[in-house]
DNA sequence: TCGCGGCACTAAACCGGTTCACTAAACCGG
DNA sequence: CCGGTTTAGTGAACCGGTTTAGTGCCGCGA
């Protein structure tokens, strides 16, 4: 019987045909679940999201992953589950996921959880993930991206700038932030000149602010959720302070164009009053006026290399030695930035890896 | 054993607890796939779309009602699974699908397959679908929604207006569009104060146009493929009629926001050279400058009640009559609308049913 | 005519849990 | 001290496929 569905070749074509027919005749349709029990694999593999599917969703970041994932998928005939944390533990989402492999997406390399992910046995694949043991990683250049656009802002003249991380958790310190926002904040200081961890740059939780100043160059550090709100938010902090940076830089696009919004809302003028630099280049970055000037990232080729090295995990066993992959950033030039009022462009925008579009 | 697990209250917890360090120890993991089998239910549901996981997820909408469903499932402890048609079958998708029921998306009334998934046995609850027996079925008001935007053009004095339905086959006549398409259609002609099927449309493909005609109201409908490319090639298309519309309703706001881009890049200035309108109201449509009018549509609840029903309706077995909902919609008045250039409102925009935003 | 290899098909073991029927032990009152 | 009843724990059937070993049959060569 189960020949006749899956190895065609084997039976006469006679009786496959005879059986087939029977089974169209009495609605028969093979159960899924035995199906896959028996030949030990799901055929599904989980992107694993450290927030709930509304939050996450709510960056359009990730449907950007998921179309480049869904490229492999597809193709390959593998079903996508989106695995949240299950009462805030990702672990216990990992032990009741149905899956073959996880795509790890943005876990913090001191996660409570990590360990108990590293151990559950499923294949693993990292999505910007600083974690260099035990499974493929697939990562993009974030200080160099970030560094990039600190030092467009710089050549502009901008020398008193907030930069906005993502908050893993509304109230962790500026410092203590995981391996994303502290290689993109390095990248930032990198990128004005500023040496790493000099700066008096204090705790800071959501809304919070700190300031480091160091030269001629004021940062000031906050952290927000990744969303339209929490760019808002951000605005907003900053309104509360004596006086508004000439530039923002935020750790994502989304948050970006809340800034734009809530600017807009206020009556400030980008980028003549404001600049803002945002980071990651989904489609939305240019639909809005001024287009957004933001660090691209290769989002959806991201996604395809991490599904492509997840079944290629799957089916190799487990000989199979971690591999990590880096891919490039580059700055997007467009209509966000520029130099602040009454200021000169004290360098001029070298031309060296940023491109204009 | 799996008392342990699964029903503590069974066994003394003495004996829970020791059987779960053994199996701590042991690193034991139970089969996830084991375990469903012997339950008869995988605790996950689908979402079935239309085209691809890349091509469906160009479209913000979709995001948005995947934050719905998660609304629900998260809760519930469901996974949510994307099921894209497989070799350009839905029943095969379906067939395939590990899940205990499915959202089905979009799917044309006349589609081929849905004969098919609606015996496949699985449970089943239609979004966007006219198609009233068998399922439940969630659904917007498409024609008031439709009639408030068309109504709300000519009250300011738009005599020719193109309208860009949602291409479900790239060479689609217009009047063979499915419900959707043709429920808009109708609500639009409604608007205009048409008589619905008067006019003198005809057959039209992607990128082709047909002309309507009556009283002093030019229609002009196209369809295209739901994406902001989908957006400027139907811009692209109407440039190279003899003049331009003054106004241009579209399905969907990601093909609005395409058409304002292309406009962007054509030097058309929106709105005072064209009017546009959109349909669904996402995020992003508030994102551009200016912001984009379009018929609001409760995405996120459409999502957190169709995935309700669903688990509703797999709860209480077959003993359930199939429901139709059908939630509101409204025009949304924002910037991308005015009276064309060297025309006065004929008529003054009504308020009754329209809101501003 | 007999033996052997190969083909077509069938029967049974297996995947790894859940669940239910059943046994053994503890507990109770009479 | 004993029978009956609850409680704790165990064994086997079951979920519904896949897969492999095995059986019967046929054709061919010796």
């Amino acid at each position: 019987m189960s020949f006749a569905f899956n190895k065609p070749d084997h039976l006469k074509a006679e009786t496959r045909d005879r059986i087939l027919a029977a089974a169209a005749e009495l609605g028969y349709r093979p159960s899924q679940i035995a199906r896959r029990l028996a030949r030990r694999r799901t055929d599904q593999i989980g992107l694993v999201v450290p927030q709930s599917t509304h939050d996450i969703f709510a960056n359009p970041f990730l449907p950007e992953l998921v179309r480049g994932i869904g490229d492999v998928c597809d193709a390959e005939g593998i079903a996508v589950v989106i695995v949240p944390p299950v009462g805030g533990s990702i672990s216990r989402a990992v032990d009741s996921a149905l899956v073959d492999g996880l795509i790890l997406l943005g876990l913090a390399p001191n996660h409570p959880d990590l360990d108990e992910v590293r151990n559950s046995g499923t294949c693993l694949v990292g999505l910007d993930i600083e974690d260099p043991t035990g499974f493929d990683l697939i990562g993009i250049d974030d200080g160099a991206g970030a560094s990039q656009a600190a030092a467009h802002l710089y050549a502009l003249g901008h020398r008193d700038v907030a930069v906005v991380l993502i908050a893993e958790h509304p109230d962790l310190p500026v410092d203590e932030h995981h391996g994303i926002s502290a290689r993109r904040l390095a990248g930032v200081r990198a990128g004005f000149g500023l040496a790493p961890g000099t700066d008096s740059s204090d705790a800071s939780g959501n809304g919070a602010a700190a300031t480091a100043a160091d030269g001629a160059v004021r940062l000031r550090i906050l952290s927000t959720q990744v969303s339209e709100e929490g760019g808002r938010a951000a605005l907003t902090t900053l309104l509360g302070d004596d006086h508004l940076p000439t530039a923002v830089i935020t750790m994502s696009d989304v948050t970006a164009i809340g800034v734009m919004a809530g600017a807009a809302d206020a009556g400030i003028a980008v980028p003549d009053d404001l600049s803002i630099v945002g980071f990651d280049d989904i489609p939305a970055a240019s639909w809005t006026t001024p287009r957004l000037t933001t660090v691209h990232q290769p989002i959806r080729e991201k996604g395809r290399r991490a599904a492509h090295r997840l079944i290629q995990a799957i089916r190799s066993g487990s000989e199979h030695r971690p591999v990590v992959e880096v891919l490039p950033t580059r700055l997007v030039v467009r209509g966000t930035t520029a130099s602040p009022r009454g200021a000169e462009a004290l360098v001029r925008p070298q031309g060296g890896g940023v491109a204009t579009a």
